[in-house]
RNA sequence: GGGCCUGUAGCUCAGCAGGUUAGAGCACCGUGCUGAUAACGCGGGGGUCCGUGGUUCGAGUCCACGCAGGCCCA
């Protein structure tokens, strides 16, 4: 065994013994202390509880009370079912501007919003009551069926409200406008009135796709429901028409709806399509020459038409269950037939297709409407009366096989719409409807969208411009009972049929004689209010129809305040939004109903920027469904990492539009990577400002808490300091131009690299003066601290409340009671030192490049090296690097330094022909120039180049000058040297080790290994010590020459020879020697 | 059938007035550092940049046609 030492004790360094006179002095610490294992989610309750106790949102808008208005509107979400992890999505983008603009100035009112009529609310309830047709809606009485739905809407709304705060969604909930209100009804009647003045309101038939089983036509936007649309086995029936007067001839017809054929009132022929008569099985056929391939067997053709000319060819009605008053049952040519399936032949019933109607329109065609609004067959239609028609479809086809009229019938297989809801197959089936003539104002539409922001920006003129370029007239009419009742009253007297639109309540009660103020204006009572009709005196009477719920959604700018019956300032001031956010989907809902709706009524947008959320899908790219059983619930999400964290994956994990993948895991991710980095940098500044009893200084917080830039700048002294300050000041720049237009991500992601840099760079190597408690230091980290406590406010209103409290309230008592009663900060562009960013950023680069050729030799960073040698881009470059060369040093462990000039000699040397430059100048020749100097010396070139020279290369029989700009050399290490490179520049270090450096590279491995023993016996880091050792010649060596050092690294009062087998102690090889050291915590200081 | 979007490493995403050898993070393996850090550094494996044509000296990037997925509309 080696000897043993005995060596004199020196005082530790003075800061240290002063705070710890401090702490057993009693003295309370500034700031609380901070438990570096956070479980975020309880943290976020504690702060839940601080906002509810202080009514904090409250007061958040209560001092922007006089401040210039930021307009939010809440698109209203339905409570009759669970949230789930998309509205969490929508709600977090919807909280973060009025958030960061309340910051700004603004005051945001939140007016919150729930949408309450509709279909879906109907369904549910007819569920629960084991109903399954409208007529037992009736029975039941609707009276009772609306007040069940009423109920029905606001069941979940507890969970709404709990998880809309515990995401932190500030929005007022308590005063939400509701779209089943009186008030709200009578503001939609206001603007139907308004519409119908204008003449924008009509009644017309249409043929719809609507649900025999709700007693409803479906509006596009459920039609295309997921999972609404079915592939089907179909009949495919071929049906012979015999023509009129002549012998054996028949028109041979294609349809997949034979329930269709008793509506039959003419056939469809192309004008240009080639027909023929064929002798077919002893009969005469006639179709579409291009399908003759559908006859079965042989066939001779007798005849060529035109389609033109078979126009006006009567043929025997296959049934006549219905009169008729006119001439049908012919030939009509129409451009929409096609030769891709059937055969050419088109059998028209314009009560059950869109095209058939209008093709009946030209004609006048009758329209028999053989069909009930249940979908069965009216009794008129004798053999199938009451029969669901697509139950029918084979009857038919027997009927038609016994009269020796099918040609033939098989199955088809094709994609068919059904109920999105009940799964019903559609019928297309025309109606009475009432319409909103939306088309009148196109232009106006068009012009309008131009003055929205849209985020992203495709979506303007992407999928709404164009939407807009195609706009069809607006079905409103919904045939069902829990809507707002479409206002139009119209006389029974059928020879009258006067109508007219009520645009109030008091309209009606001075029409009817009554008070109404008290009505409910829903069916059935609204139905029950009659008056007589100013122009014959017979009885005025509601129409039937409520109207399509996205009205109701897009009434909500006017009808959220009962406008203009109420407050009318309220909505002068309210109207348009400056910012209203939803996902893609609601493009033709919401976003379309808002816009039609403000564009018809007053001409212009109801909201000016739309930040427009694309799908969540699962963590495989699924879609997330019920059916498929991935749905994620935001509980489980919520409670395992907090609101916050589930915050910000939303903002910065993909652009607000794109589908984005969800799953616990990746916000798991976002909590390791940025969350616990964050939050670890605030505990290290707690950990040491608290150590060193720092407190900020008056001024200093005063000018940071009210997020002031400095009025005079001058710059911090230190260079780091100096450095993250640039970076901040940068970053407060960059985050406030995006959020003003509107870039979440980016944003986002700017805050997460600034937090990398700040714990990775600025503290790392801060360390030591934090530890001596350099005040410099505690009031860069401090502004750097509170103003990002600012910066992600609005994207994470937890965490940075927490930081508040804690380096803002706890020490700046006059400081606003909450970071999101703060200003936003503001930002000094002095104070961006672009040279001094650029310079740190490549102290970055050449110590990346060192820790590797470090890496390489297989020589730890605490093993201190002779000499660093770089290689640079540009000559200029030398001056940067001298500034930042120190930083380098150290964090290499390199004691000096050089800039190599003969490159060659550590490294192989190419040069490189630059393609931009070269590529542009001589075009086609660039890749025979390259080829060129890849043959010549490369050494010598390198030389030439480097000196400034430029170098005749000759080319295809021409010699080209290049330049020393419109090359690169390049270097790829030699093997054996410990070199690397990044981005063109080289770093090499020596690797040879002297004695002294071998000596001092011991002694920092030695203090590892105290370091490790220390927090093994889980001493405080303040802790003085005595530090036992045993061990040779090495540990003789090292003591000799650092034993001061080592004695301050690891606070020990004296460093004792032998050690106790009662004292923690440890065993290590030290250079091969066995080494062992013990600790003990001296009592007393 | 039409419109719009998306397609880059096993996963999440960057990339671009067309220009050197396509990047980061996560995950994996190795290694190093560490008395703030559940972190970090370095290295490694891992890419037909959806495909095919075209424009160009040069295409992940521009054009055309496809394919796949998604949303919306017929």
């Amino acid at each position: 065994m080696g000897r043993r030492f005995c060596i004199c004790v020196r005082p530790p360094r003075p800061q240290i013994r002063q705070h710890t006179e401090l702490e057993l002095g009693g003295s309370a610490m500034a700031f609380q202390e901070v438990r570096p294992f956070v479980h975020f989610p309880e943290l976020e309750e504690e702060i839940l509880q601080f906002w509810r106790q202080n009514r904090t949102f409250e007061k958040s808008l209560e001092i922007r009370k006089d401040a210039p208005r930021f307009v939010f509107y809440e698109g209203p979400p339905t409570a009759n079912g669970r949230p789930g992890i998309h509205h969490v999505l929508a709600r977090v983008f919807k909280d973060l501007f009025p958030r960061y603009k309340t910051m700004r100035g603004y005051y945001s009112l939140r007016k919150g919003g729930w949408d309450t009529h509709g279909l879906p609310v109907e369904l549910e309830v007819e569920k629960e009551l084991g109903i399954t047709h409208k007529r037992q809606i009736e029975e039941f009485g609707v009276d009772k069926f609306n007040q069940l739905c009423k109920e029905s809407v606001f069941r979940y709304i507890q969970e709404w409200r709990q998880m809309t705060e515990r995401i932190g969604f500030w929005i007022d909930m308590d005063n939400a406008y509701v779209t089943y209100h009186n008030e709200y009804i009578e503001s939609i009647w206001w603007i139907l009135r308004q519409f119908w003045d204008k003449g924008l309101l009509y009644k017309d038939y249409k043929v719809v796709p609507y649900c025999p089983r709700c007693g409803t036509p479906l509006s596009t936007h459920e039609q295309h429901y997921p999972g609404a649309i079915k592939e089907v086995d179909d009949p495919s029936v071929y049906v012979k028409f015999k023509v009129r007067d002549q012998e054996k001839t028949f028109f041979l017809v294609w349809t997949t709806t034979p329930w269709t054929l008793p509506g039959n009132v003419a056939l469809a022929v192309h004008p240009e399509y080639d027909y023929v008569t064929v002798e077919h099985q002893g009969e005469r056929l006639i179709l579409a020459k291009a399908r003759l391939h559908v006859l079965d067997g042989p066939y001779t053709v007798v005849e060529e038409h035109k389609g033109k000319d078979l126009a006006g060819i009567h043929y025997e009605p296959l049934y006549s269950f219905l009169p008729v008053d006119r001439d049908y049952a012919y030939v009509v040519n129409a451009d929409f037939v096609t030769l891709e399936d059937g055969t050419g032949v088109v059998h028209m019933a314009p009560a059950f297709g869109a095209e058939d109607l209008e093709v009946g329109r030209e004609y006048g065609l009758p329209v028999l409407m053989t069909v009930a609004a249940d979908g069965t067959f009216i009794d008129a239609v004798e053999p199938w009366k009451g029969m669901f028609v697509k139950d029918a479809d084979p009857l038919i086809e027997e009927d038609l096989r016994q009269r020796g009229l099918l040609y033939k019938a098989e199955t088809y297989r094709h994609n068919y719409p059904h109920c999105w809801r009940c799964g019903t197959p559609l019928l297309y089936y025309a109606r009475e409807a009432w319409y909103v003539r939306v088309t009148a104002h196109k232009e106006d539409l068009i012009a309008n969208n131009e003055q929205i922001n849209w985020v992203p920006d495709h979506i303007k003129h992407g999928r709404f411009g164009k939407w807009l370029e195609n706009i069809q007239d607006w079905a409103l009419s919904r045939d069902r009972y829990w809507g707002t009742p479409l206002p139009i009253w119209e006389c029974e007297n059928p020879q009258c049929k006067h109508r007219e639109c009520i645009g109030s309540v008091a309209e009606l009660s001075e029409k009817s004689g009554q008070d109404l103020s008290g009505l409910d204006l829903h069916r059935p009572y609204v139905d029950e209010v009659t008056y007589s009709c100013p122009e014959c005196g017979g009885t005025m009477r509601r129409v039937p129809d409520l109207i399509d719920v996205w009205f109701d959604s897009g009434a909500m700018p006017v009808a959220q305040w009962h406008y203009p019956f109420e407050n009318q300032e309220m909505f002068q001031e309210q109207f348009p939004a400056d910012f209203i956010c939803e996902a893609v989907d609601q493009t033709r809902g919401w976003f379309y109903s808002l816009h039609a709706e403000s564009t018809l009524l007053f001409n212009q947008p109801s909201f000016l920027n739309v930040i427009c959320l694309g799908l969540i899908l699962d963590e495989k790219g699924e879609k997330m469904s019920k059916s498929r059983g991935n749905m994620v619930d935001p509980w489980d999400v919520l409670n395992a990492y907090g609101a916050d964290a589930t915050r910000w994956y939303m903002y910065t994990a993909t652009p607000p539009g794109n589908a984005r993948r969800f799953s616990l895991n990746l916000v798991g991710e976002v909590v390791r990577k940025f969350l616990h980095t964050l939050w670890n940098s605030y505990a290290f500044f707690v950990t040491y400002a608290n150590a060193s009893n720092w407190t900020p200084p008056a001024e200093l917080a005063e000018r940071v808490v009210k997020g002031e830039a400095p009025e005079e700048v001058t710059p911090a002294a230190h260079p780091l300091d100096r450095w993250i300050l640039a970076e901040l000041h940068a970053l407060t720049r960059d985050v406030t131009e995006g959020l003003d237009a509107y870039d979440v991500t980016n944003t986002g992601r700017a805050i997460e690299a600034f937090v990398d840099s700040l714990s990775n760079w600025y503290l790392r190597r801060s360390r030591r003066r934090f530890w001596d408690g350099d005040p410099a230091a505690f009031a860069t980290l401090y502004e750097v601290l509170v103003t990002l406590s600012k910066l992600i406010a609005p994207y994470m209103p937890f965490l940075s409340e927490v930081l508040w409290q804690n380096l803002v309230r706890s020490v700046a008592l006059t400081a606003a009671e909450s970071v999101h009663l703060a200003d936003w900060p503001a930002f000094e562009p002095a104070l961006i030192d672009e040279e001094l960013r650029e310079d740190v950023a490549l102290a970055q680069r050449i110590v990346r490049a060192g820790h590797a050729a470090r890496q390489q030799a297989g020589l730890k960073v605490r093993q201190p090296l002779r000499r660093l040698v770089v290689r640079l881009r540009e000559p200029e470059e030398r001056e940067r690097l001298e500034r930042v060369i120190d930083q380098v040093l150290e964090e290499l462990n390199v004691k000096e330094w050089a800039v190599a000039d003969k490159v060659e000699e550590l490294a192989e040397v190419k040069v490189h022909a630059l393609p931009k430059q070269l590529g542009q100048k001589y075009g086609r020749l660039y890749p025979k120039i390259r080829e060129a100097l890849g043959q010549m010396d490369q050494v010598a070139l390198a030389r030439k180049f480097r000196g400034g020279e430029t170098v005749p290369v000759e080319v295809e029989g021409q010699v080209l000058e290049i330049q020393p700009d419109e090359v690169d050399v390049r270097i790829t290490p030699r093997a054996g040297y410990a070199v690397a490179e990044s981005g063109g520049y080289m770093v090499a270090v020596t690797t040879e080790l002297d004695e002294e450096l071998k000596v001092e590279g011991m002694a920092r491995e030695f203090v590892r290994r105290v370091q490790n023993l220390r927090k093994k016996a889980n001493l405080h880091v303040t802790d003085r010590i005595y530090l036992y050792v045993q061990g040779g010649e090495n540990l003789r060596r090292v003591l000799d020459r650092w034993g001061d050092y080592i004695k301050q690294e690891t606070l020990a009062l004296e460093i004792v020879p032998g050690v106790p087998k009662d004292v923690p102690h440890d065993t290590f090889r030290l250079n091969g020697e066995e080494v062992l050291i013990g600790v003990e915590r001296a009592r007393g200081g």
